[in-house]
DNA sequence: GAACTTGTACTATTCTCGTAGTACAATAGT
DNA sequence: ACTATTGTACTACGAGAATAGTACAAGTTC
């Protein structure tokens, strides 16, 4: 139970959206169930190291968008209603689909930026098997707790 | 050819570091040949519509990790030593897989954040050519000096 | 009710990012 | 030599990010 985020403060990207990232991801997959608690506040921070207003901040964010419900002295829990399902609205499916284009590019200039061929991240992907984990919950995180 | 770099003002990512990666992706993917000639600071701060030092900067940057070569009153280069190919020294193969592992785990998170389902990501990886865009330019590349 | 936990709301400070503007240095073209 | 172009350097300013610290509100537990 190492860690159920991580976090790099050397990144060029915001320790908020680093962590809100990492959140919708962990909801995702599947690491973190719905109803299930989040750290608190304070402990998140102190875990990752960073301060108590960013995570309260991260908390905050979701929470408006859906993601998350917090209840006062007793803690922060993953919210019915899944957030990932409708974030944006799309006025046309080409949209939809560009905008999938563009986060693949970025992610791709990481990679080769980082030293990895296209080869490399290709073999990377089909490897994984934890890319439809939001369906299989439970395999998504036995396996992922192998390279916690 | 309008925009050879997309920015995105509103991601969290600073536009520096989108643009470093911006320029690192083309040239991996072969849409900035080695030796090819970047767009001057002021043109591309204007292109961008963002400032001329955030260009500079960038630039600066990229020279001193050996990919881009910058002569004054002349121009900014593609440098011949491939910039990609060891931006960073790894302990052991497995930080290595590791490195690449959290990657592809920021890339799936945003994806998952922007409503795309795993099947869908996956589904848009496997059709996308351009993943090995930079092998097939060295082919393309090696192709035409055999035929002369 | 008292103690504790948890989220929330402030203020203040420091740092980075980005912009704006100006000035300078080096090269090419004339 | 003069001019235009290009990269470089610098200061100043404002906005946002992150920190530190404190105080408050709402719930649970005893």
């Amino acid at each position: 139970m190492s860690e159920l985020f991580h976090i790099n403060a050397t990144d060029p990207m915001p320790l908020y959206a680093q962590l809100e990232r990492a959140i919708r991801f962990a909801i995702a997959t599947g690491r973190l169930r719905v109803g299930g608690q989040l750290p608190t506040v304070r402990q998140l921070a102190v875990d990752l190291r960073i301060n108590a207003n960013t995570v309260a901040k991260v908390y905050v964010e979701l929470e408006r968008a859906g993601v998350l419900e917090t209840r006062r002295g007793v803690g922060t829990f993953v919210c019915a209603h899944d957030g990932t399902a409708t974030p944006r609205s799309f006025a046309k499916k080409t949209d939809r689909e560009h905008e999938l284009h563009v986060l693949a590019d970025r992610f791709l200039a990481d990679a080769l930026a980082h030293g990895f061929s296209p080869e490399e991240v290709l073999l990377h992907l089909r490897n994984r098997r934890d890319f439809t984990a939001s369906k299989a919950a439970d395999k998504a995180a036995k396996e992922k707790n192998n390279h916690g």
